[in-house]
DNA sequence: GCCGTTTTCGGCCCGACTGTTTTCAGTCG
């Protein structure tokens, strides 16, 4: 059984959870963790590296013990560290660190005192009264274990960017509203365009008398108020979104903002840097001793280390403090340097708004070009085209240019590609477009090896242009199917093709981990809204924020170009 | 367990809030 990098991280994390339990050192769970993060965000497949004979200690956090470990879990499949902790302690306890309130030390001794492994044994516990009793325990902490058992069976999901983004935009507004309030924004991993968010962290510079908390407090959205300090305070939305709010002056504020905005390993790093500089960082500004030096923009912040401003989207530990340090900085792409969209959807299939309301709607967010890839007959769920009314929409958006001022439609099509990587046109059609966007929309379950070869083979076809959504994830809902993307991405680049970053809320497909190889391996990736109605232009932010995440710069970027430009990356200029 | 123009030992980010304490541990971000 192949082991994938996913699986190393899952097996140190576990590893970390258990010692976290045991009250191992604390410095030695975070090495576990490090380690899991690396390797589970690292873009190639760390076995493929050990086979290729690569030393596995180059990589951040990462020894002389844990490359050993890492070898033998890619050899064996099993840790024998993980195999003795499961001896000592029950290996579903781990879960038990997941309930909010619950630490390493309460779940320990809940386990030493009262033998309760599972999540129904803690349910019970706490329901019989037997958990107040504890050192260390009372009646409101039990009262709370079980409101966060309840509240976790019921739901612990995660928000998507965009669903996200609707509460945060109103809250935002409300609290701009409220008086002696400076400045608003959302922190957090939201900043960082996660394509998930578990909460907002909503920051607030605010005069010392502003009544921002109370008012906070009585937003007609809150269902309940978890905790409520004079500078920090917590909520949750009757959509189940938990809210956390941090109030400081202005004086503040850039401090406070890189603070919150994280991530957690990110600060962490920089803090190590100010630290060999004799600062001192906080949330409330950066400290020689006691005078403070920086703090009022974040700007001053990284600064005061010696850095210039890192994006928000770069702060994840992957490399961006070392580029900072080299200047070498990605100038990241921006929503304004989108000249086009080349994957959009009409009535004709399963859209909502004709060919005209759909240029007119992307023109009025400034874009040049439009190409509309409806799609093909196998998709019959969506009314895809034959060749005969593909042939007639050619015609019709034929005419629509001679019409449009400021906008080009351009002709294309969202191909299925078949199991046997063969298009579900013929090419004599396909001969007639600008674009072909392929995408697998069917048999998502094919081995590893049969998938890869059915998208290489399709890639080969000469009209083909665009991959589109490359991995077929639904976020948290459908998982990629299994394909060796970084062959895909390699035959791409051999090919002329390009990769699609698709901007639904939903997919945000690619990941961010393979637009950087994607990059690195000089790919060209289409920021795509797969938009089905005139509003889902919008999409389009989200999309470039993913972009982003992966390091993408406007260079990177298919649609970043000109239409000038573009036409002759098209398969009709292909030699 | 990792790491090093203060290197092979001794460090490893920092503060708010809660509950159970009576001066602080645990948890969280």
């Amino acid at each position: 059984m192949p082991i994938h990098n996913a699986d190393i991280a899952r097996i140190f994390e576990e590893i970390a959870d258990l010692l976290e339990i045991q009250g191992a050192n604390p410095f030695r769970i975070r090495a576990y963790r490090n380690a899991a993060r690396t390797v589970g965000e690292f873009g190639r497949d760390v076995g493929a590296l050990l086979a290729a004979g690569e030393d596995l200690t180059r990589l951040p956090g990462i020894g002389d013990d844990l490359a050993g470990k890492i070898r033998e879990i890619v050899e064996t499949g099993k840790c024998a560290l993980l195999d003795r902790l499961r001896k000592e302690l029950p290996s579903a306890i781990t879960e038990l660190l997941h309930i909010p309130g619950l630490g390493p030390k309460r779940v320990r001794a809940l386990w030493h005192d009262l033998g309760v492994q599972t999540i129904e044994q803690l349910y019970r516990a706490a329901r019989d009264g037997r958990i107040r009793s504890l050192a260390g325990f009372g009646e409101k902490t039990e009262l709370k274990i079980l409101q966060s058992v309840e509240a976790h069976l019921g739901t612990t999901r995660r928000f998507k960017l965009a669903t996200a983004a609707q509460y945060a935009d109103s809250l935002v507004a409300y609290l701009r509203g409220v008086s002696g309030v400076r400045q608003v924004e959302v922190a957090g991993s939201f900043r960082r365009m996660r394509e998930t968010v578990g909460d907002l962290d909503i920051l607030v510079a605010a005069q010392a008398k502003s009544p921002v908390m109370e008012r906070f407090a009585s937003y007609d959205e809150v269902k309940e108020v978890l905790a409520g300090g004079p500078t920090r305070a917590s909520v949750i939305l009757r959509s189940g979104l938990q809210v956390d709010l941090r109030v400081v002056d202005e004086a503040s504020y850039g401090s406070a903002l890189v603070y919150f905005t994280g991530s957690k390993a990110h600060n962490i790093a920089i803090r190590r840097i100010a630290q060999e500089r004799g600062l001192k960082i906080n949330e409330y500004g950066v400290f020689r001793g006691e005078r403070r030096v920086a703090g009022e923009t974040e700007a001053s912040v990284y600064r005061a280390v010696g850095l210039p401003l890192i994006p928000p989207e770069l702060r994840e530990d992957r490399g961006e403090i070392d580029a900072a340090q080299a200047g070498r900085l990605p100038k990241l792409v921006e929503l304004s340097d989108l000249r086009g969209d080349l994957h959009a959807h009409t009535k004709a299939t399963d859209g909502h708004a004709t060919i005209r309301e759909m240029a007119h709607a992307a023109q009025s967010l400034g874009l040049e070009y439009l190409a509309i890839t409806e799609h093909s007959r196998r998709l019959t769920v969506a009314h895809g085209l034959d060749p005969q009314r593909l042939l007639k929409q050619c015609d019709e958006i034929d005419r629509l240019n001679g019409a449009l001022k400021g906008i080009t439609i351009l002709k294309g099509i969202e191909v299925d590609i078949l199991d046997d990587g063969t298009l579900d046109l013929p090419d004599s059609v396909l001969a007639e477009l600008d674009i072909v966007v392929g995408a697998v929309h069917s048999k998502f379950d094919l081995p590893r090896a049969k998938q890869t070869e059915r998208i290489l083979r399709a890639m080969d076809n000469r009209y083909f242009t665009i991959l589109a959504h490359p991995t077929g994830r639904m976020i948290e809902s459908r998982e990629p199917y299994d394909a060796d993307m970084l062959r895909i991405i390699r035959h791409a680049r051999q090919r002329g093709c390009f990769l699609e970053l698709n901007a639904h809320p939903e997919r945000l497909d690619l990941l961010d981990t393979w637009c950087l190889t994607a990059r690195e391996e000089g790919v060209l990736i289409a920021i795509n809204s797969d938009a089905h109605g005139t509003q889902d232009f919008q999409n389009l932010r989200f999309g470039v924020g993913q972009a982003r995440r992966g390091w993408l710069e406007a260079k990177n970027v298919l649609n970043a170009r000109p239409l000038k430009e573009l036409r002759k990356l098209l398969p009709k200029h292909r030699p």
